[in-house]
RNA sequence: GCGGAAUUGGUGAAGUGGUUAACACGCCGGAUUGUGGCUCCGGUAUGCGUGGGUUCGACCCCCACAUUUCGCCCCA
């Protein structure tokens, strides 16, 4: 038997119904913040990554999927949406005319090569926007309020924001130098992780589960305090204005995030103070540095597939409608025919209908009518037929009433 | 890449080193029924993740691999 690929999965029954209610909803959202739909490719060129993600992160260098096609390319299947997006607003030199910022949003596939385990996948689906063209915090703001509104209006209300601030790409390399002064002569207090993180990326440190209580974090410099005049009056502001806006969020200075793009702005967004359930931030140089003007952004990404879990977790409602209209029955061959004809009738007239394929037995084809919920069903006979009636049968108070066939649409109609 | 747990039919599962692998649900057929839903009868795994090994003999013991699942790293 050939059976699914390690970390992927056939999405189907309820659960795709479910997934097609959360789209409905983020899509609705994201009309009414003016974001604009977007697809981008699958695959795209492994340089794009490289330069775009960060060439040192662990997500480049071993969870891509990177292949050559039969061209010799060497192409990569997206780990993330972002460097995407700016591929395409680069490549389509939106920034020629900006007298608006540009908002999207997309709704994808991602791909990363790893272990599987609660909501983590290798093929994944990620939620998420971007908002090219404007600096100021307004769009910080906006994009923060996007994200937060989206998980409430998922029915996850107690959604917490998390918020830091890198400052600019100056300051932020000030403080990891001074990061790496500090931690450099005490290496050794450190699990072994950190030991390795201490030369890979040192920020990410500082949110280490086993380390978290030890004096030498808790005393460790602060990024806040590395802020220079503008980004920390920025950071400032902002918080004024989620304040007005009555977002809940806490700032949390010990919040890094593992790409190498992101400058001022990140957050996270968490529930009841577990993992993230997505997070974002402001990149100012991506464009740039993907060989465009410079021009800064601002953008999200939810983890689509732990966001289900929560609202499982959480018990939030999510209305599946499993039921049928009419179920058509006949009690033998003669009355197929018209079995055929009224079903299609019911159908293009907005009622949900189904019949019997199989040539089953009356019994069975009750046993159908149960399975399907049907809200009526009709059998179908010569006698009723030779009347041009059929007799409709409302399955949940038994009552039943003759209906001409020509009135049968209006009935049904009438009727729910 | 590292570690723990699991892997029996469409589903939930019981099970023992040795003839025909419980039971339940579901499904199919039949009886009864004014056109079902209750009840009754019957049917439903050439098979116990895959490949090796131990044994006279393994679903049950050992090894490897795969998959699932939960963690770590990482990400979100």
């Amino acid at each position: 038997m050939i059976t699914k690929q390690k970390g992927t999965y056939d999405i189907y029954g309820d659960e795709a119904k479910k997934r097609a209610y959360v789209n409905d909803i983020l899509a609705t959202l994201c009309e009414k913040y003016n974001y604009n739909y977007i697809e981008t490719p699958v695959f795209e060129a492994s340089e794009l990554f490289h330069r775009g993600v960060g060439e040192t992160t662990d997500m480049v260098q071993k969870e891509t999927y990177d292949f050559k096609d039969r061209g010799e390319r060497a192409l990569t299947l997206r780990p993330e949406g972002t460097a995407s997006v700016v591929r395409w607003f680069i490549e389509n030199k939106l920034y020629g005319n900006m007298s608006d910022p540009v908002k999207v949003f997309y709704n994808a596939k991602m791909y990363r090569y790893e272990r599987p385990q609660s909501g983590r996948n290798r093929e994944f689906t990620q939620w998420g926007f971007e908002c090219f063209g404007s600096d100021d915090v307004m769009s910080d703001a906006e994009v923060i309020s996007l994200a937060y509104n989206a998980y409430r209006f998922l029915g996850l209300d107690d959604v917490k924001v998390k918020l830091n601030s890198l400052g600019d790409t100056a300051s932020r390399m000030k403080y990891r130098e001074s990061l790496i002064a500090y931690f450099e002569p005490h290496i050794h207090e450190l699990c072994e992780d950190c030991q390795e993180r201490l030369k890979k990326n040192p920020l990410r440190i500082l949110d280490c589960k086993v380390d978290a209580e030890k004096d030498i974090i808790k005393k460790a410099p602060v990024i806040l305090d590395y802020l220079n005049e503008e980004s920390a009056s920025r950071f400032k502001k902002l918080q004024e204005l989620l304040d007005l806006m009555d977002i809940n969020y806490e700032v949390d200075d010990r919040l890094v995030r593992g790409l190498d793009y992101y400058n001022h702005t990140v957050f996270e967004i968490t529930l009841n103070d577990s993992y993230a359930l997505g997070g974002g931030g402001r990149y100012n140089d991506l464009v740039e540095t993907l060989g465009g003007p410079s021009i800064s952004g601002i953008g999200f990404a939810m983890g689509y597939d732990r966001t289900l879990l929560a609202i499982e977790e959480n018990g939030v409602n999510i209305p599946i409608n499993n039921s049928i209209d009419v179920y058509i029955l006949y009690v033998s061959d003669t009355e197929k025919e018209t079995a055929a004809y009224l079903t299609q009738d019911l159908r293009l007239n907005g009622i949900i209908a189904e019949t019997d394929m199989l040539g089953k037995s009356l019994k069975s084809q009750f046993k159908s009518v149960d399975r399907f919920q049907a809200k009526y069903y009709i059998v179908l006979n010569d006698d009723d037929l030779k009347n041009n009636e059929v007799v409709v049968k409302d399955n949940k108070t038994k009552e039943e009433e003759h209906v001409k066939i020509n009135d049968l649409v209006d009935y049904i109609d009438m009727h729910m």
